[in-house]
DNA sequence: CAGAATCCTTGATGATACTG
DNA sequence: CAGTATCATCAAGGATTCTG
């Protein structure tokens, strides 16, 4: 199948799947929380030490929205204190594939991408 | 580089280019537009025509925000009446690929996803 | 510790009308 | 044709407070 073709796969029926997706790594924190618990499992305020800046609604709400997905699977063991521990799913760590992809395009890119933005707005109007 | 170094570049530094890029494709119509515009260069209202849905104010908007990245080029043909052509640059093709891999991605595992949806929606509370 | 509930601000998007 | 301007709406995210 070519490239063009492919292209189907963002334009045709199955474009709304790829949306939902990427509704949900496109905002703020899912790709972040991601790429943390990738080779770790750890615990809910271990997550909020490594992610500088999320708050714990934030934190929450994600970590439910990625449990849902089955991206990652959350596991209360019955002590007290409670202690609550997050990992992804074999499914969930898939995802770092096709993540690290866009990422390193990203990286690549980006000198680019701001040489452009600067011409552009720096050009005589 | 392993996968697990990888991700750095997701959770280091330069992670906010990455977050960059997600903002621009992760909203409602920019990777659509760009996925459109792979293969054929195309005027403004072809586009609009080609992406059901969208309002004249948000193709204008993507169509700004994705020339002043660099991803398109827009040109203005010195006619009457007026005809403007855009058309994916250079590196704005590249952005496919990365595209394609995360579309792959989400198309190959939706069942999953919808299943474990299912199964968190209708779990006994 | 791990969260849920509430309130509030802001940005993204849509609808509509107007124009070079 | 190819936009821009304006107004309205709605959801994402943040701050704060409370609790099993």
């Amino acid at each position: 199948m070519s490239q063009n073709e492919k292209t189907c796969l963002i334009r045709g029926d199955s474009g709304r799947t790829v949306r939902a997706i990427l509704d949900r790594i496109g905002n703020k924190w899912t790709l972040l929380i991601i790429a943390t618990l990738h080779g770790s499992r750890m615990r809910f305020t271990e997550l909020q030490q490594h992610i500088p800046g999320i708050s714990q609604r934030m934190l929450s709400l994600s970590l439910r929205h990625l449990e849902r997905d089955g991206l990652i699977s959350r596991t209360a063991h019955a002590e007290v204190p409670p202690r609550v521990e997050y990992e992804l799913t074999p499914m969930g760590q898939t995802l770092i594939v096709p993540a690290i992809t866009l990422a390193e395009w990203a990286v690549e890119h980006n000198p680019d991408i701001e040489r452009s933005q600067t011409a552009y707005d720096t050009r005589p109007r």
